[in-house]
DNA sequence: AACATATAGGATGATTTTGTCCTAAATATA
DNA sequence: TATATTTAGGACAAAATCATCCTATATGTT
């Protein structure tokens, strides 16, 4: 459903506001280890969120990463989009050159609610609540350690 | 969302069907063309679902691919399971270890409403009735050619 | 039996996605 | 100004996905 590198930025984001929550940045390598991602990688995909304003990055010591008020109206879908572009959202799902009502694919108007659950789950929770769900840990974006 | 394979394999199996009504089974290559799809990769494809009891196959002067009624049970869900596996169906959508209701991801619940259109979607309508809906014409599986 | 046709399957190659590594640029601090 | 720290970004490598090609196997026809 989401490449790894959007399961990533998802994640990251949610993690940068819940320490933004509390005023401070954050690195690169604090936030590949507090979503469990590698460290380049989630570096690359950071980069990718603060060039489509997403989220804020300083460079230099006490630099890092960080979310503001300037930041608050944008949505996971966002993230998604910025990351994997649009082809979860729209285009036609079996892969036909073209998605209309006119000319429908098989899962066409089927595809269309699922679409809408898709774009109610990415948009309806801001990211700074779904942070604040994190930090209440009502949620989790770290893998469970399991203990016997 | 789907795989190329996946998007293959759900246009291929209803074109199956489609000839499958008329009596007549499908070579590999005329189903490559009805559904715009690479030859020997379509080819591979239908191993699958062939091995996987989806559709029959017959070699030899004649042969091809079919579906009759020890398939009519089989559904979309079964094809992209088939081809792509369990992925889209279960586990964390964010790729968390563990999907759990105990210790959720922050897109948990939602994608559980997700998961059920999905889910809805390529289990309600049999691929027999997806394959009448494209022979009356109401769908398509192959590209629209734009005539301007 | 010989031959032609069509699926099965292995080997291989191309492309995309995922991931690493190194250097440049910015910036705080001494 | 020198140094340390941290993001930006290019180059490269590994793995997965997408795609092609060739040979084996099965089977119908002559
Ligand atoms: S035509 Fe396929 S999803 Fe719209
Ligand atoms: S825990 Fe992530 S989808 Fe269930």
């Amino acid at each position: 459903m989401f490449s790894k590198a959007s399961q990533y930025a998802i994640k990251a984001i949610i993690y940068i506001w819940t320490q933004s929550l509390q005023d401070s940045k954050v690195g690169a390598k604090a936030i590949g280890a507090a979503i469990d991602a590698p460290e380049a990688f989630t570096a690359k995909i950071l980069q990718q969120l603060s060039r489509a304003n997403l989220i804020g990055s300083i460079k230099g010591p006490n630099g890092g990463f960080y979310a503001n008020e300037s930041h608050a109206n944008k949505t996971l879908k966002d993230v998604v989009r910025a990351v994997d572009g649009e082809s979860l959202f729209s285009g036609c799902s079996l892969g036909l050159n073209k998605c209309s009502e006119k000319n429908p694919c098989p899962l066409h108007f089927e595809i269309v609610e699922v679409r809408k659950k898709l774009d109610h789950m990415l948009t309806n929770k801001s990211i700074r609540h779904l942070a604040v769900e994190v930090i209440k840990g009502e949620t989790n974006i770290k893998h469970i350690i399991q203990v016997e």
